[in-house]
DNA sequence: CGTGCCGGGGG
DNA sequence: CCCCCGGCACG
Protein backbone atom coordinates (compact mmCIF):
# COMPACT_ATOMS: atom_id res chain seq x y z
CA UNK A 1 0.00 0.00 0.00
CA UNK A 2 2.73 2.33 0.65
CA UNK A 3 4.34 1.88 -2.59
CA UNK A 4 0.44 2.61 -3.94
CA UNK A 5 0.71 5.76 -2.13
CA UNK A 6 3.81 7.09 -3.61
CA UNK A 7 2.88 6.30 -6.71
CA UNK A 8 -0.37 8.01 -7.18
CA UNK A 9 1.04 10.85 -5.98
CA UNK A 10 1.23 11.14 -2.56
CA UNK A 11 4.31 11.92 -1.11
CA UNK A 12 4.74 12.91 2.41
CA UNK A 13 1.91 13.09 4.45
CA UNK A 14 2.15 13.26 8.67
CA UNK A 15 -0.66 13.27 10.97
CA UNK A 16 -1.10 13.16 14.26
CA UNK A 17 -4.51 13.14 15.45
CA UNK A 18 -5.23 13.24 19.59
CA UNK A 19 -7.41 15.55 21.84
CA UNK A 20 -4.80 18.15 22.81
CA UNK A 21 -1.96 18.94 20.76
CA UNK A 22 -2.40 18.15 17.26
CA UNK A 23 -0.35 19.12 14.26
CA UNK A 24 -1.77 17.77 11.11
CA UNK A 25 1.38 18.10 8.77
CA UNK A 26 0.31 17.34 4.74
CA UNK A 27 2.75 17.59 1.87
CA UNK A 28 1.91 16.44 -1.13
CA UNK A 29 2.98 16.43 -4.98
CA UNK A 30 5.75 15.14 -6.15
CA UNK A 31 6.95 12.22 -7.69
CA UNK A 32 7.45 9.88 -5.09
CA UNK A 33 10.19 7.96 -4.77
CA UNK A 34 10.92 5.76 -1.82
CA UNK A 35 9.13 5.63 0.65
CA UNK A 36 9.80 5.75 4.28
CA UNK A 37 8.14 5.25 7.03
CA UNK A 38 8.50 6.00 10.80
CA UNK A 39 7.14 6.43 13.58
CA UNK A 40 7.08 9.58 16.60
CA UNK A 41 5.88 9.72 19.73
CA UNK A 42 4.56 13.19 21.09
CA UNK A 43 4.56 14.60 24.12
CA UNK A 44 1.60 13.41 25.41
CA UNK A 45 0.05 10.13 24.44
CA UNK A 46 -0.60 10.50 20.95
CA UNK A 47 2.03 8.70 18.12
CA UNK A 48 2.52 10.33 15.15
CA UNK A 49 2.91 8.50 11.90
CA UNK A 50 5.14 10.08 9.15
CA UNK A 51 5.31 8.25 5.73
CA UNK A 52 7.98 10.08 3.91
CA UNK A 53 8.86 10.06 0.20
CA UNK A 54 11.37 11.92 -1.38
CA UNK A 55 9.22 14.44 -3.48
CA UNK A 56 10.87 17.20 -5.71
CA UNK A 57 8.32 19.57 -4.92
CA UNK A 58 6.62 19.77 -1.72
CA UNK A 59 4.88 21.93 0.16
CA UNK A 60 4.22 21.57 3.72
CA UNK A 61 0.92 22.48 5.41
CA UNK A 62 0.91 23.26 8.91
CA UNK A 63 -2.55 23.08 10.85
CA UNK A 64 -3.13 23.92 14.50
CA UNK A 65 -5.66 22.41 15.82
CA UNK A 66 -5.98 23.50 19.43
CA UNK A 67 -3.47 25.89 21.86
CA UNK A 68 -0.71 27.40 20.38
CA UNK A 69 1.75 24.56 19.21
CA UNK A 70 5.04 25.13 17.03
CA UNK A 71 3.98 25.33 13.62
CA UNK A 72 7.41 24.44 11.40
CA UNK A 73 5.83 26.55 8.80
CA UNK A 74 3.07 28.53 8.01
CA UNK A 75 1.85 30.13 5.01
CA UNK A 76 0.06 33.14 4.50
CA UNK A 77 -2.77 31.34 3.50
CA UNK A 78 -3.17 29.36 6.20
CA UNK A 79 -5.83 30.68 7.73
CA UNK A 80 -7.70 29.24 4.69
CA UNK A 81 -5.70 26.06 4.86
CA UNK A 82 -7.06 26.19 8.26
CA UNK A 83 -10.67 25.32 6.69
CA UNK A 84 -9.57 23.28 4.40
CA UNK A 85 -7.35 21.19 6.91
CA UNK A 86 -10.31 20.93 9.00
CA UNK A 87 -12.65 19.66 6.59
CA UNK A 88 -9.72 16.74 5.71
CA UNK A 89 -9.17 16.00 9.11
CA UNK A 90 -12.59 15.58 9.43
CA UNK A 91 -13.32 13.64 6.24
CA UNK A 92 -10.15 11.55 6.85
CA UNK A 93 -11.58 11.13 10.73
CA UNK A 94 -14.74 10.04 9.38
CA UNK A 95 -13.79 7.74 6.89
CA UNK A 96 -10.45 5.83 7.68
CA UNK A 97 -8.82 4.81 11.02
CA UNK A 98 -5.84 6.85 10.88
CA UNK A 99 -5.02 7.38 14.23
CA UNK A 100 -2.37 5.10 15.65
CA UNK A 101 -2.88 2.69 12.81
CA UNK A 102 -0.27 1.15 10.77
CA UNK A 103 1.87 3.18 8.40
CA UNK A 104 0.24 1.36 5.09
CA UNK A 105 -2.93 2.89 6.31
CA UNK A 106 -2.01 6.60 7.21
CA UNK A 107 -0.71 6.49 3.74
CA UNK A 108 -4.48 5.71 2.67
CA UNK A 109 -5.57 8.53 4.77
CA UNK A 110 -2.44 10.65 3.63
CA UNK A 111 -3.85 9.86 -0.12
CA UNK A 112 -7.20 10.99 0.91
CA UNK A 113 -5.75 14.12 2.37
CA UNK A 114 -3.54 14.82 -0.16
CA UNK A 115 -6.52 15.37 -2.66
CA UNK A 116 -8.21 16.97 -0.27
CA UNK A 117 -6.23 19.97 -0.29
CA UNK A 118 -6.40 20.19 -4.34
CA UNK A 119 -9.05 19.08 -5.54
CA UNK A 120 -10.71 22.06 -4.46
CA UNK A 121 -14.02 22.71 -6.47
CA UNK A 122 -12.78 22.65 -9.63
CA UNK A 123 -16.17 21.49 -11.07
CA UNK A 124 -18.73 24.14 -10.42
CA UNK A 125 -21.27 21.39 -10.54
CA UNK A 126 -19.08 21.01 -7.17
CA UNK A 127 -22.07 22.23 -5.36
CA UNK A 128 -22.08 19.01 -3.57
CA UNK A 129 -20.58 20.31 -0.17
CA UNK A 130 -22.13 20.08 2.96
CA UNK A 131 -24.91 22.87 2.62
CA UNK A 132 -26.80 20.93 4.98
CA UNK A 133 -24.59 21.51 7.60
CA UNK A 134 -24.92 25.34 7.40
CA UNK A 135 -21.77 26.56 7.03
CA UNK A 136 -20.89 29.02 8.83
CA UNK A 137 -19.92 31.91 6.36
CA UNK A 138 -17.25 33.22 8.62
CA UNK A 139 -14.42 33.62 6.56
CA UNK A 140 -12.43 31.50 8.30
CA UNK A 141 -13.78 29.04 10.24
CA UNK A 142 -11.50 27.23 13.35
CA UNK A 143 -11.71 23.90 13.63
CA UNK A 144 -14.13 23.96 16.60
CA UNK A 145 -16.10 26.48 14.86
CA UNK A 146 -16.73 24.30 11.95
CA UNK A 147 -17.46 21.66 14.54
CA UNK A 148 -20.15 23.54 15.89
CA UNK A 149 -21.20 24.78 12.69
CA UNK A 150 -21.03 21.42 11.13
CA UNK A 151 -22.88 19.81 13.52
CA UNK A 152 -26.21 22.08 13.93
CA UNK A 153 -29.26 19.91 14.52
CA UNK A 154 -30.47 20.21 11.15
CA UNK A 155 -28.15 17.09 10.33
CA UNK A 156 -28.33 14.96 13.03
CA UNK A 157 -26.19 12.36 10.89
CA UNK A 158 -23.09 14.43 10.33
CA UNK A 159 -23.56 15.84 14.17
CA UNK A 160 -23.05 11.76 14.29
CA UNK A 161 -20.32 11.69 12.44
CA UNK A 162 -17.99 14.55 13.85
CA UNK A 163 -18.92 13.09 17.06
CA UNK A 164 -17.85 9.39 16.70
CA UNK A 165 -14.99 10.97 14.87
CA UNK A 166 -13.82 13.27 17.39
CA UNK A 167 -14.75 10.84 20.01
CA UNK A 168 -13.07 7.27 20.65
CA UNK A 169 -14.77 6.39 17.78
CA UNK A 170 -11.35 5.59 15.74
CA UNK A 171 -10.30 2.67 17.38
CA UNK A 172 -13.85 0.90 17.14
CA UNK A 173 -13.96 1.77 13.70
CA UNK A 174 -10.73 1.02 12.71
CA UNK A 175 -11.29 -2.57 14.23
CA UNK A 176 -14.64 -2.20 12.37
CA UNK A 177 -13.28 -1.39 9.32
CA UNK A 178 -10.90 -3.91 9.06
CA UNK A 179 -13.33 -6.69 9.05
CA UNK A 180 -14.57 -7.89 6.16
CA UNK A 181 -18.09 -6.27 4.76
CA UNK A 182 -17.31 -2.65 5.18
CA UNK A 183 -19.48 -0.10 3.19
CA UNK A 184 -17.99 2.96 1.97
CA UNK A 185 -19.65 5.85 0.89
CA UNK A 186 -18.92 7.15 -2.11
CA UNK A 187 -20.29 10.27 -2.16
CA UNK A 188 -17.80 12.78 -3.10
CA UNK A 189 -15.87 13.88 -0.13
CA UNK A 190 -17.16 11.56 2.24
CA UNK A 191 -15.53 8.52 1.77
CA UNK A 192 -17.34 7.57 5.11
CA UNK A 193 -16.73 4.04 6.28
CA UNK A 194 -19.41 2.04 7.85
CA UNK A 195 -19.83 -1.47 8.86
CA UNK A 196 -23.27 -1.76 8.27
CA UNK A 197 -25.15 -1.58 4.66
CA UNK A 198 -28.69 0.56 6.50
CA UNK A 199 -26.14 2.41 8.30
CA UNK A 200 -24.72 3.59 5.46
CA UNK A 201 -27.89 3.97 3.30
CA UNK A 202 -28.94 6.00 5.97
CA UNK A 203 -25.37 8.36 6.08
CA UNK A 204 -26.13 8.75 2.63
CA UNK A 205 -29.61 9.18 2.57
CA UNK A 206 -29.37 11.94 4.96
CA UNK A 207 -26.05 13.37 4.50
CA UNK A 208 -26.19 13.32 1.07
CA UNK A 209 -29.37 12.67 -0.20
CA UNK A 210 -30.39 15.78 1.55
CA UNK A 211 -32.55 13.90 3.86
CA UNK A 212 -35.57 14.16 1.81
CA UNK A 213 -37.32 10.80 2.53
CA UNK A 214 -39.28 11.62 -0.46
CA UNK A 215 -37.57 10.24 -3.82
CA UNK A 216 -34.33 8.87 -2.13
CA UNK A 217 -35.43 5.53 -3.13
CA UNK A 218 -32.94 3.08 -2.67
CA UNK A 219 -31.02 5.22 -4.53
CA UNK A 220 -28.45 4.92 -1.94
CA UNK A 221 -27.33 1.83 -3.33
CA UNK A 222 -25.90 3.57 -5.84
CA UNK A 223 -23.90 5.85 -3.73
CA UNK A 224 -21.93 3.41 -1.47
CA UNK A 225 -19.74 0.40 -1.98
CA UNK A 226 -18.77 -2.54 -0.02
CA UNK A 227 -15.53 -3.07 0.53
CA UNK A 228 -12.88 -4.91 2.58
CA UNK A 229 -10.03 -3.43 4.07
CA UNK A 230 -8.19 -6.74 3.60
CA UNK A 231 -8.73 -6.61 -0.22
CA UNK A 232 -7.75 -3.13 -0.33
CA UNK A 233 -4.36 -3.76 1.30
CA UNK A 234 -3.62 -6.71 -0.63
CA UNK A 235 -3.77 -4.50 -3.27
CA UNK A 236 -5.49 -6.52 -6.31
CA UNK A 237 -3.03 -7.92 -8.49
CA UNK A 238 -3.57 -5.15 -10.73
CA UNK A 239 -4.17 -5.89 -14.26
CA UNK A 240 -2.13 -3.02 -15.05
CA UNK A 241 -1.59 -3.49 -19.12
CA UNK A 242 -4.97 -3.37 -19.76
CA UNK A 243 -5.42 -0.29 -18.25
CA UNK A 244 -3.29 2.02 -20.24
CA UNK A 245 -1.54 5.15 -19.47
CA UNK A 246 -4.79 7.82 -19.18
CA UNK A 247 -5.43 6.76 -15.60
CA UNK A 248 -8.07 9.00 -13.76
CA UNK A 249 -7.98 12.79 -14.75
CA UNK A 250 -7.04 14.91 -12.60
CA UNK A 251 -8.97 15.35 -9.11
CA UNK A 252 -8.50 19.22 -9.06
CA UNK A 253 -7.59 22.08 -10.76
CA UNK A 254 -5.24 24.41 -9.39
CA UNK A 255 -4.34 25.46 -12.77
CA UNK A 256 -7.28 26.83 -13.49
CA UNK A 257 -8.24 28.13 -10.08
CA UNK A 258 -5.07 29.21 -8.54
CA UNK A 259 -4.32 32.16 -10.79
CA UNK A 260 -6.85 34.04 -9.35
CA UNK A 261 -5.70 33.29 -5.80
CA UNK A 262 -6.84 31.35 -3.20
CA UNK A 263 -8.80 34.68 -1.65
CA UNK A 264 -10.92 35.35 -3.97
CA UNK A 265 -13.52 32.91 -2.75
CA UNK A 266 -13.43 32.98 0.78
CA UNK A 267 -16.45 31.35 1.72
CA UNK A 268 -18.27 30.21 -1.33
CA UNK A 269 -15.38 27.63 -2.23
CA UNK A 270 -15.92 26.18 1.32
CA UNK A 271 -13.31 24.57 2.96
CA UNK A 272 -15.86 21.82 2.70
CA UNK A 273 -16.19 21.59 -0.76
CA UNK A 274 -11.79 20.98 -0.29
CA UNK A 275 -12.84 17.60 1.24
CA UNK A 276 -14.34 16.68 -2.30
CA UNK A 277 -11.20 14.81 -3.87
CA UNK A 278 -11.16 12.27 -0.55
CA UNK A 279 -13.70 10.63 -3.26
CA UNK A 280 -11.59 10.59 -5.89
CA UNK A 281 -8.72 9.17 -3.40
CA UNK A 282 -11.12 6.05 -2.27
CA UNK A 283 -11.75 5.56 -5.78
CA UNK A 284 -8.53 5.36 -6.33
CA UNK A 285 -7.50 3.31 -3.07
CA UNK A 286 -10.38 1.14 -4.14
CA UNK A 287 -9.23 0.13 -7.82
CA UNK A 288 -5.56 -0.08 -6.88
CA UNK A 289 -4.86 -1.10 -10.49
CA UNK A 290 -4.87 2.48 -11.10
CA UNK A 291 -1.73 3.30 -9.42
CA UNK A 292 0.12 1.66 -11.85
CA UNK A 293 -0.67 4.24 -14.45
CA UNK A 294 2.17 7.16 -14.81
CA UNK A 295 0.48 9.97 -12.66
CA UNK A 296 2.80 13.02 -11.88
CA UNK A 297 2.21 15.04 -9.47
CA UNK A 298 3.01 19.20 -9.70
CA UNK A 299 2.03 21.94 -8.02
CA UNK A 300 1.38 24.97 -9.65
CA UNK A 301 2.97 27.78 -9.43
CA UNK A 302 -0.16 30.21 -8.40
CA UNK A 303 -0.90 28.59 -5.08
CA UNK A 304 1.76 27.02 -3.46
CA UNK A 305 -0.60 26.05 -0.50
CA UNK A 306 -2.32 23.98 -2.90
CA UNK A 307 -1.47 20.90 -4.85
CA UNK A 308 -2.53 19.30 -7.90
CA UNK A 309 -2.16 16.14 -9.50
CA UNK A 310 -1.58 16.09 -13.02
CA UNK A 311 -2.01 12.45 -15.01
CA UNK A 312 0.58 12.06 -17.33
CA UNK A 313 -2.31 11.89 -20.02
CA UNK A 314 -5.54 14.19 -19.76
CA UNK A 315 -5.69 17.02 -17.64
CA UNK A 316 -8.78 18.84 -16.72
CA UNK A 317 -11.82 16.92 -15.96
CA UNK A 318 -14.45 16.96 -18.99
CA UNK A 319 -13.07 19.55 -21.37
CA UNK A 320 -10.60 17.74 -23.58
CA UNK A 321 -10.69 14.14 -24.18
CA UNK A 322 -7.38 12.50 -24.31
CA UNK A 323 -5.93 10.81 -27.24
CA UNK A 324 -6.02 7.59 -25.74
CA UNK A 325 -9.49 6.04 -24.93
CA UNK A 326 -8.99 4.87 -21.70
CA UNK A 327 -11.24 5.95 -18.75
CA UNK A 328 -11.25 4.33 -16.38
CA UNK A 329 -11.73 6.10 -13.10
CA UNK A 330 -12.34 9.66 -13.78
CA UNK A 331 -15.65 8.72 -15.47
CA UNK A 332 -16.69 7.33 -12.42
CA UNK A 333 -15.72 10.56 -10.83
CA UNK A 334 -17.49 12.36 -13.35
CA UNK A 335 -20.69 11.00 -12.46
CA UNK A 336 -20.61 11.20 -9.25
CA UNK A 337 -19.82 15.11 -9.41
CA UNK A 338 -22.56 15.95 -11.66
CA UNK A 339 -24.89 13.73 -9.63
CA UNK A 340 -24.05 15.35 -6.81
CA UNK A 341 -25.51 18.34 -6.98
CA UNK A 342 -27.72 18.98 -3.98
CA UNK A 343 -30.77 19.63 -5.82
CA UNK A 344 -30.75 16.45 -8.02
CA UNK A 345 -33.56 15.34 -6.93
CA UNK A 346 -35.66 18.31 -9.09
CA UNK A 347 -33.58 17.49 -11.74
CA UNK A 348 -34.05 13.92 -11.88
CA UNK A 349 -37.96 14.37 -12.56
CA UNK A 350 -37.34 15.84 -16.06
CA UNK A 351 -34.61 13.42 -16.96
CA UNK A 352 -36.12 11.16 -18.84
CA UNK A 353 -33.48 8.51 -17.81
CA UNK A 354 -34.24 6.20 -15.01
CA UNK A 355 -37.88 6.39 -15.03
CA UNK A 356 -39.67 3.66 -15.82
CA UNK A 357 -39.86 3.91 -19.42
CA UNK A 358 -36.65 1.22 -19.85
CA UNK A 359 -34.76 2.59 -22.84
CA UNK A 360 -31.42 1.26 -22.48
CA UNK A 361 -29.03 3.82 -22.82
CA UNK A 362 -26.43 2.91 -25.05
CA UNK A 363 -23.87 0.66 -23.89
CA UNK A 364 -21.11 2.75 -22.21
CA UNK A 365 -17.76 2.25 -22.81
CA UNK A 366 -16.44 2.75 -19.50
CA UNK A 367 -14.63 -0.62 -18.17
CA UNK A 368 -16.66 -2.02 -15.67
CA UNK A 369 -16.02 -4.56 -12.50
CA UNK A 370 -16.64 -7.36 -14.38
CA UNK A 371 -13.52 -6.61 -16.80
CA UNK A 372 -11.53 -4.49 -14.85
CA UNK A 373 -11.41 -7.44 -12.13
CA UNK A 374 -12.69 -10.26 -13.85
CA UNK A 375 -14.96 -12.89 -13.31
CA UNK A 376 -12.89 -14.63 -11.53
CA UNK A 377 -12.43 -12.11 -8.89
CA UNK A 378 -16.14 -11.52 -8.77
CA UNK A 379 -16.23 -10.32 -5.15
CA UNK A 380 -14.36 -7.68 -6.03
CA UNK A 381 -16.76 -5.94 -8.41
CA UNK A 382 -19.14 -3.53 -6.92
CA UNK A 383 -22.26 -4.77 -5.52
CA UNK A 384 -24.39 -4.12 -8.31
CA UNK A 385 -21.91 -5.47 -10.63
CA UNK A 386 -22.45 -8.27 -8.56
CA UNK A 387 -25.89 -8.23 -8.87
CA UNK A 388 -25.99 -7.22 -12.47
CA UNK A 389 -27.37 -3.90 -12.42
CA UNK A 390 -26.08 -0.61 -13.56
CA UNK A 391 -22.52 -0.80 -12.44
CA UNK A 392 -21.71 2.12 -9.84
CA UNK A 393 -18.24 2.07 -9.49
CA UNK A 394 -17.39 2.74 -13.16
CA UNK A 395 -20.69 4.67 -13.96
CA UNK A 396 -20.96 5.90 -17.66
C1' DC B 1 -20.51 -13.89 -28.47
C1' DG B 2 -19.20 -11.17 -24.44
C1' DT B 3 -21.00 -7.70 -21.75
C1' DG B 4 -24.10 -4.41 -19.13
C1' DC B 5 -28.08 -4.28 -16.73
C1' DC B 6 -33.42 -4.29 -16.41
C1' DG B 7 -36.96 -6.74 -14.52
C1' DG B 8 -38.33 -10.17 -11.81
C1' DG B 9 -38.05 -13.52 -8.25
C1' DG B 10 -36.37 -16.28 -4.18
C1' DG B 11 -34.87 -16.37 0.68
C1' DC C 1 -33.84 -6.16 2.43
C1' DC C 2 -30.18 -8.87 0.19
C1' DC C 3 -29.03 -11.50 -3.41
C1' DC C 4 -29.36 -14.01 -7.78
C1' DC C 5 -30.40 -14.67 -12.57
C1' DG C 6 -33.16 -14.84 -17.08
C1' DG C 7 -33.13 -12.47 -20.78
C1' DC C 8 -32.32 -8.83 -23.90
C1' DA C 9 -29.96 -4.95 -26.06
C1' DC C 10 -25.49 -3.50 -27.44
C1' DG C 11 -21.19 -3.57 -29.69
Amino acid sequence: MAAVGSRTGLNTISMGTDGQDELVYMQCCGQGGGVGVQKKLNAGAGTEWTANVNAQQTHLLSFPRSSGVDLPYRSPESVEMDEIMAAMVLTSLSCSPVVQSPPQRDLLAGDMECCGGELSDSGSSGYWSWDHGNVSPAPSPSVTEMDRSLGQPTDEGLHMELDQAACEEPEARRCKSLTRGAYRCLWPGCGKVLTSRVGMKRHIRILHLGGGSEQSHREEDFYYTEVSSEDEETAPPSPAPSFSSGAWTSCSSTQSQSTPGPQDAPVQSSPLSQSAPSSVWQIHTEHLYQACAPIQVTVSPGSPTFCSWTPSGDVQQKPQIPASRSRSVSVGEQWLQRNSAPTRSQTMSASPSRGHCSFRKGRGEAKKCRKVYGVERRDQWCTACRWKKACQRFPD
